[in-house]
DNA sequence: GATTGACGCCGAG
DNA sequence: CTCGGCGTCAATC
């Protein structure tokens, strides 16, 4: 599972029944972003599989609110220059988060689908220069910032709403809080 | 090397 | 519409 040793800080924002949390680096960037759970520590056990060495700080409390407004829907865009995007094997970076140049690339791709859009699988492929499909979802699905690199607005070539990490329901939820309509684990594209 | 994916495409029922 | 089978390629074993 690739740990990291530095110290991360684990702020938390908590919703109706939500809780969500990120971890940051001593930097102040986004080390990763954790699936939102109903159970807090189901929430920082997730993100202690990464960051064994962390400590609770409500220090970025405010940035994990705004994580959470995007997850319901609101359209706050978010700066990436928040995110973490260095990567472990280029420069033995101490807070690199993400392995390859093709995940970056790919990640980067994501980033840039706007709020109330969809991509395919098959676009983010030709966006990168590669043909392999499967190589992208893969990429997608160890995404370390899920929500704010809006991994859930990438579906299937035949409209079908493709996996998520956190479960297909979850990625349905965020898309119907952007305003699709989904039927028979079909997006509809006329909203 | 061989296997495994958050996929895509085509053809057969 | 559902399935199988094959294509493709990066990561992992």
């Amino acid at each position: 599972m690739n740990k990291r040793k530095d110290l991360v800080i684990i702020s938390i924002h908590k919703t109706n029944k939500l809780y969500f949390a990120a971890a940051f680096s001593q930097k102040g960037k986004i080390v990763r972003i954790a699936l939102p759970q109903t159970n807090l520590e189901d929430l920082v056990t997730e993100i202690s599989n990464y960051h064994p060495k962390f400590i609770i700080n409500n220090m970025y409390d405010e940035i994990v609110g705004i994580i959470a407004e995007i997850y319901h829907g609101n359209t706050s865009n978010f700066d990436i220059e928040l995110l973490e995007l260095n990567i472990s094997n280029e420069s033995s970076h101490e807070t690199a988060t993400l392995n390859t140049t093709f995940e970056r690339d790919v990640i980067l791709e994501v980033a840039s689908i706007p709020h109330g859009q969809v991509k395919t699988y098959k676009e983010i492929a030709t966006a990168v220069k590669t043909q392999g499909y499967r190589a992208v979802g893969t990429a997608i699905g160890k995404n370390p910032f899920p929500i704010v690199v809006p991994c859930h607005r990438v579906v299937r070539s035949d409209g079908k709403i493709g996996g998520f990490r956190g479960g297909k329901q979850m990625k349905i939820e965020m898309l119907i809080n952007e305003g699709f309509k989904i039927k028979s684990d079909k997006i509809l594209l006329e909203k």
